[in-house]
DNA sequence: GCATTCATGTAAGATGTTACATGATTGA
DNA sequence: TCAATCATGTAACATCTTACATGAATGC
């Protein structure tokens, strides 16, 4: 009943940064199904609607010429107090990577402290399912099967790759209080 | 109804590799939850109880002194025809790195050239992707949210190792239908 | 001419989680 | 003594997918 991300909180998230309609973060989802996939037209309509119902979004349908009218969906302050509420409670102790990413796009309304805890607390996820895996993969025989160490194999890639990102993000942000800016080496 | 896998599947697959109980697959879950999460035993367990009644797997109650017995489940004829009908036909165009995972580990009841196709489809789709997030990491101007500049970094991160390793392994397959061998590099 | 994009939505059905129950054993 | 592991299960509730419907515009 806390750390687990759900389909709307993500959406509060996006709302937070700039209004949308259902269409745009559709659109958002999609750009990162191939991590974390992307829910169906089916829920995420619905579940606008009961963000309104519940007064946490408002909405303002916008005309258009060409194209059928949108539906913009703004956070209301009610929305936002409900936001930084959620986002500041403790995350549960079971950290998929789905969740991770859901949470760590909702970075903005964290604390730099919040942020610190919440990278430190999935590379502990990490490193400890590392181990599994390489202890499982120790105890593998010639026969095993190929689907098995496919898996294994590309999970301890994932694997490696994720904890020297994490690394990388918390020596930037560990220095005090200091500049977030240093991961602005995106492009 | 072709491409999405479900978790009956890949149950399925593991009791295709060797019979376990309920308790055993969701051990093989959690060990894997960081990358694909882990249903629960409220989801697990009924859908062992369905497997029963459609003839997919057979139960087998083995008694022990300390602990309760356990329910040993294994693939049946028609379990075994079933798992190989279905994972021998095409994939979806959306390939989510959970459907991903969960396909791979199946990766036994496929052929060669399945396989291959499989993973170059995969490799389409993250390229892509990985396309569109450099885009849209392009157009960032200054201001923008953390939360998305971290998103968007963590992506292009997991972006790279994937690519990285189904290159690897494509490499290691792609040499017409000589050993898989090569991939047991895992240790 | 046909598929795709834009843009919204509903209803039925499948699937999932949460919270409970039982009960012995082992380790801190 | 308390929590965790082993091992199974059910019932209520929440959520998600699938498949449908509408309808105009744009690109191949």
């Amino acid at each position: 009943m806390s750390g687990i991300v759900k389909t709307r909180h993500l959406v509060l998230g996006l709302l937070a940064q700039q209004p949308m309609s259902g269409y745009d973060i559709k659109r958002f989802f999609k750009s990162m199904s191939w991590l974390i996939g992307s829910p169906s037209f089916g829920s995420l309509y619905p579940a606008l609607h009961r963000l309104l119902d519940e007064g946490l979004v408002s909405m303002e349908v916008i005309p258009q010429d060409d194209r059928p009218p949108r539906k913009l969906y703004s956070l209301t302050d009610h929305g936002r107090a409900y936001l930084t509420q959620w986002v500041s409670q403790p995350v549960g102790a079971d950290l998929s990577l789905k969740s991770f990413v859901m949470r760590l796009a909702l970075a903005g309304s964290l604390s730099s402290d919040g942020l610190r805890d919440y990278l430190a607390r999935r590379r502990e996820q990490v490193v400890g399912d590392r181990r599994m895996l390489v202890d499982t993969a120790h105890g593998l025989v010639d026969g095993t099967d190929i689907g098995e160490q496919l898996t294994l194999d590309y999970a301890l890639a994932l694997a490696d790759a994720e904890l020297a990102w994490l690394k990388r993000v918390l020596d930037a942000v560990e220095p005090g209080e200091s500049e977030l800016a240093a991961v602005a080496a995106v492009t």
